[in-house]
DNA sequence: TAATTTGTTGAAAGCGCTTTCAAAGCCATT
DNA sequence: AATGGCTTTGAAAGCGCTTTCAACAAATTA
């Protein structure tokens, strides 16, 4: 309530306002503009006298360039557009926070617009950022066409994630589902479990029908039997994982684990066995796919599948930069990995 | 993986460049720029006839203003600054929606930085946004200085959350914490609870200090000691939650019921416990503070006073774009929520 | 009918920067 | 000393739009 006027001078000031022109610094340096822009781009060898000049004239009037100007002649604008689906989510916030960091260190800024998985939404989030004239872009888990993604790279470089998808000025980044669903599968039939319950991501997505195969592949290489009757609809969030359970109990099929296709859905489905009275994992074993933050604290700890979301976010990043340098980016997603943490115990030999 | 060309014709296509400027848009209208421009912005009355074949020719060529060159030359870039300080927080992120789902329909554009709760960053994003030319900006419960804050709004329109500060082109945003923090230790004094531990935030925050007081507050207006004993320091996150309550544990002081300043911190605190083997809320009862999204899929769902995210970013944003039209905002929070659900249960009448 | 006002439009000057283009300076050659 | 080839630098033309400013046409008034 009191102001602290004490600590206020340790407390870094924004500057008030930057009407500080290049041509001022010009001036100020005894240059021209043109000088000036050469230095500030590097985009041409300037005696050593003169940089210094600049250099020091661009300091003392606290000459910041102004973006706008700089995108409108130059044609670059140093901002790359991101498109997430929902920007309110554990899963894009941890991504959008690499693309950040990644981006930040090398002066550009990111422009980020959410699609609510509605690929209509989508393409407009594309036509904005297009008319924003950003330099590059990227698009995290897209729901538009193939076609759509290639002809938006016709003229811009673009990274999608989550697909499989190469083309001229356009980079793929994606995650093994299938090798992670196989993988916490698998981790449940070494507990012994057999009767496992999967619960599906929104088939729309490529990534839940491809942890779907993963599942029943790891089923049968087990050789134990995919049982439909196991499997439960999800659609990717918290109420469909306690509707699947509620099915599940309603039918009557005993199971003694459940593999939810996300940590959402795992959440939902904890609630639902809780609200059922059956223990995790004394009961039945829980495994959940993406490690949200939060799924550490569950209770109990949820066991599943580690989704390098904020790694993804770097790497996209870094590929939509070398895209934009005219390299070929290469980068590539690490395979997935199992923590196994309370929430999946092994099958108590009756 | 077959391409579906199929629904391709029905999905949205990204529009692929747009080199038509307003200029060409003139002559195949047959008018000079000027009045293209003075129809685009509703700067003047202009002839019905011309009007139709402006916008006619805009159709037809599928012009799209260049936001740049608006920028530059108008001084006005239609987008806003939103200093957040961890996109990646679900708090965070529904603010984020909410200041999208407002700007979206008016046309202006967000601009996203995260300051990580630290000053200096903080800073450097003001200054980052002053140079990107935003029309105004919002800072999301800044960590700067009051004076700091006022002296950005020296140039350009601001809002703050999470505190109380008016100005010249400043209006802020706040969440009465005293009073939820009041309702919630209320709640658990209802239940028959008196012997209730708290974990406190991080109490940099004001809004930390405010749920203390309240906690205190409520305590005291219900004629039970304030227990220096049951109130331990926690950091807004959710190690300190489980840290707290081993705190708790190994000091020996009997609680039935624990209020934490956070849902972030209440989560580590309900793993805590667990860990403890108490059981939620049979052996004691837990009540946090913000209502996170995944709050109501904890086991036991968490009691816990609303924090209104989503209608904070609304609200906000709803007032800068009220500054910058030169009104004087008006917009108000909803008064604290509390949320009853299963974390909280009568003390058992030994 | 002439004079004045009002309303609609276009020419042109920027906004602050980048980028040809050509001039000027420098060195090495012959 | 004169020529050619490099390199450094500045003048000037935009980038695509907004916005005075002045011109003109139409409507009003005396």
């Amino acid at each position: 309530m009191n102001n602290k006027s004490a600590s206020d001078t340790s407390v870094p000031q924004a500057s008030p306002r930057t009407p500080v022109t290049l041509e001022m610094v010009a001036k100020l340096a005894g240059v021209s503009p043109s000088t000036v822009s050469r230095i500030l781009n590097g985009t041409a060898v300037v005696s050593e006298a003169k940089r210094q000049a600049v250099v020091e004239a661009t300091k003392t009037l606290g000459f910041v360039p102004n973006p706008l100007a700089r995108g409108l002649a130059g044609g670059r604008t140093f901002s790359i557009g991101v498109v997430t689906q929902a920007i309110d989510s554990p899963f894009y916030g941890a991504a959008l926070r690499g693309i950040e960091d990644e981006l930040d260190p090398v002066g550009y800024s990111p422009l980020f617009m959410s699609a609510h998985w509605n690929p209509t939404a989508e393409a407009r989030c594309l036509e904005l950022l297009h008319a924003r004239r950003v330099d590059g872009i990227v698009v995290l888990m897209p729901r538009l066409s193939d076609a759509a993604l290639l002809a938006s790279a016709q003229s811009l470089p673009v990274v999608v994630t989550g697909r499989e998808l190469r083309g001229e000025r356009l980079y793929s980044l994606n995650f093994d589902n299938f090798a992670g669903a196989f993988r916490a599968t698998e981790h449940l039939l070494a507990l012994g479990h057999t009767r496992i319950a999967f619960i599906t991501g929104d088939e729309e997505h490529p990534d839940a029908s491809e942890r779907h195969r993963g599942y029943r592949a790891a089923l049968v290489a087990a050789g134990v039997a995919y049982n439909p009757q196991l499997v439960v609809p999800g659609m990717y969030h918290e109420v469909s994982g306690l509707e699947a359970v509620n099915r599940l109990v309603a039918q009557q099929q005993p199971f003694t684990a459940i593999f939810a296709a996300n940590d959402q859905m795992a959440a939902g489905a904890a609630l639902g066995l809780y609200q059922h009275g059956l223990r995790v994992p004394h009961d039945v074993s829980l495994v959940g796919f993406d490690d949200l933050p939060n799924s550490v604290y569950a209770t109990p700890p949820l066991s599943t599948i580690h989704q390098p979301a904020y790694e993804l976010g770097r790497l996209a990043a870094a590929s939509i930069l070398q895209l934009i340098a005219g390299e070929q980016p290469s980068a590539q997603l690490p395979t997935p990995e199992l923590l196994v943490r309370a929430s999946s115990a092994p099958l108590p030999s009756v």
